[in-house]
DNA sequence: ATGACTGCAAACATTTTGCAAAAGG
DNA sequence: CCTTTTGCAAAATGTTTGCAGTCAT
């Protein structure tokens, strides 16, 4: 996606389209999976994008509804753009990321609300799984 | 349980009974659902159990796998007893949780495996689910 | 008796807040 | 312009570490 196209999709949520919101979507677009936000630091720049203000944009995107919130048993959180249904293989060693789809969510949440006697309807849901990666099990030998 | 059944129960896994980790286990095993350090503090009494120790008890408890830490979105984690496969519906307005079971990981690691380049096997897995509860959604209204 | 465990203080990490300056539309 | 957004400093919150003393076995 052009630059020029993210401006007009922040735009389109009444958002202004600041240099660094224009490169925040576009590192969480190229990226295509979920990253922390000192990844997100790194890669932006300090200099560029003050931390404070990447928390600010993050909360706002998510607000938004197209930036989700990703945990991996870390005490900091993951965020990725919100596109297609799609969910995580999380290697406990190195910290790499694979997604993979079909969680089969409609069945998962109707199996959840026919048990529940305190929830109606569901909004959205979390699947992760955890691992060790072929290359983390081979040095790990 | 008795007090006696967690003594042998602690033991078991080399560890020394000592009155803070039976208190915190016994309220893990009696409250039947994660609960947040703060919780745990609260319930426990931060007298009876320095809440550094809650932290290395759960940290002790979670290593030797009969404790897991569940993550809703939040900056706080949430400890349970890892018990029978089962996973959650939090409230996203007051942060009820109710349990469900029935997530079908077996077929779900499978789809992911079959999917995957760098994972050979998984582990774990975690699951959430996320609403808002009915006594909020008629609060809300 | 001795190693495991705990409390306390202090460090560390992550995330949030306040406010004045800067910049988008 | 005028409101939104940003940077910086500082605070708040969550978690970990170091160490000396205590306790379970």
């Amino acid at each position: 996606m052009s630059k020029e196209n993210y401006k007009i999709f922040l735009k389109g949520y009444g958002l202004k389209a600041t240099p660094g919101r224009i490169r925040l979507l576009k590192y969480l677009a190229d990226s295509k999976k979920p990253n922390s936000i000192k990844d997100i630091g790194k890669a932006i720049g300090t200099r560029t994008m003050d931390q404070v203000t990447i928390y600010r944009t993050l909360e706002t995107f998510k607000t938004l509804g197209f930036v989700r919130r990703v945990d991996f048993h870390k005490d900091y959180a993951y965020y990725e753009l919100a596109g297609k249904d799609h969910h995580h293989i999380f290697c406990e060693n190195c910290g790499r990321i694979e997604d993979f789809e079909g969680c089969g969510s409609d069945k998962l949440i109707k199996t959840a609300l026919r048990q529940s006697k305190q929830f109606a309807s569901i909004n959205d849901h979390s699947i992760e799984l955890f691992g060790v990666c072929r290359s983390c099990a081979r040095s790990l030998k």
